[in-house]
DNA sequence: ATGGTAGAGTGTCTA
């Protein structure tokens, strides 16, 4: 079974690639993350044709996650236990989603941006973190992955310049300790042994160029319970769907378990 | 400190 990840930037403007990228990697599990856009405005058929059940759940124009499945879609549940922001238009019910997908318990997660370190979005992101964090913890045992756009660069060597990140979010010690918690509770990064080498960013700002001059970081992460784990054989980033007009800022990251 | 680009949709807001 073929799991992937993308944080797609609206899925209505990006659906061509979308189908192109589901039929170019034979993918049977999609989450998606900012797909901008409520269930009733999504363009489902053509991927409902290439037989994809979709569930998805967003309330604003920024936010919004989804998962698209071949493979079942059972067990739907939009947020998760204590998730903060209930009520918040910027927060909370369009951030994750989760089900059961080929006997594997998928989340597809969008972490609050945090905007500036000393934002009261900032916080909200810590708070946000804490509470997937508790409810996590219950899911370690049995095989869950949790994926998504996690806006944290856990270490140096996932940003291509820290000093321009000397004040800014995604890599403030208490984020990174954030992230951390999880692999202490026991997830893994299962793909990062697949993807060797300094350089394995999954976004590119759309400024100044910086895809075609590679300075990215990695911030879209696949973290797999032990069950998970044991079960993956291969991961990798598909940098080119960066590449070219129309592209996402940020790139698939794909894993295949057996 | 600012601004650069992209996407939501008309006012700016978000990333």
């Amino acid at each position: 079974m073929r799991i992937a990840t993308w944080n797609v930037n609206s899925l209505r403007s990006r659906i061509g690639r979308v189908e192109a990228f589901l039929e170019r990697h034979d993918v049977d599990v999609l989450a998606l993350q900012e797909t901008k856009a409520r269930e009733d405005q999504l363009p489902l058929m053509g991927l409902q044709s290439m037989g994809y059940e979709v569930a998805a759940c967003g309330t604003n124009q920024w936010n919004g996650v989804a998962l698209v499945s071949r493979v079942g879609l059972d067990d739907v549940e939009v947020g998760f236990p204590g998730m903060p922001g209930w009520g918040d238009p910027v927060a909370a019910e369009s951030r994750a989603i989760g089900a059961t997908c080929g006997g594997v318990r998928v989340w597809s997660l969008y972490v609050p941006n945090g905007r500036k370190p000393d934002d009261p979005h900032y916080v909200y992101k810590l708070d946000w973190l804490a509470r997937l964090h508790d409810v996590a913890t219950d899911w370690v045992e049995g095989p869950t992955a949790l994926v998504g756009d996690w806006n944290i660069a856990p270490r140096d060597e996932d940003v291509f310049d820290m000093a321009q990140f000397a004040r800014s979010t995604h890599v403030t010690p208490p984020e990174r300790a954030a992230f951390q918690a999880f692999l202490d509770s026991g997830y893994v990064d299962v793909v990062r042994p697949h993807a060797p080498g300094p350089e394995v960013y999954t976004y590119w700002d759309y400024y100044r160029q910086r895809y075609e001059r590679n300075r990215g970081l990695r911030i879209d992460f696949v973290l797999g319970s032990p069950a998970f784990a044991a079960r993956v054989t291969h991961a990798f980033i598909d940098r080119e769907e960066r590449a070219g007009t129309g592209a996402s800022d940020h790139a698939p990251v794909v894993v295949d378990v057996v």
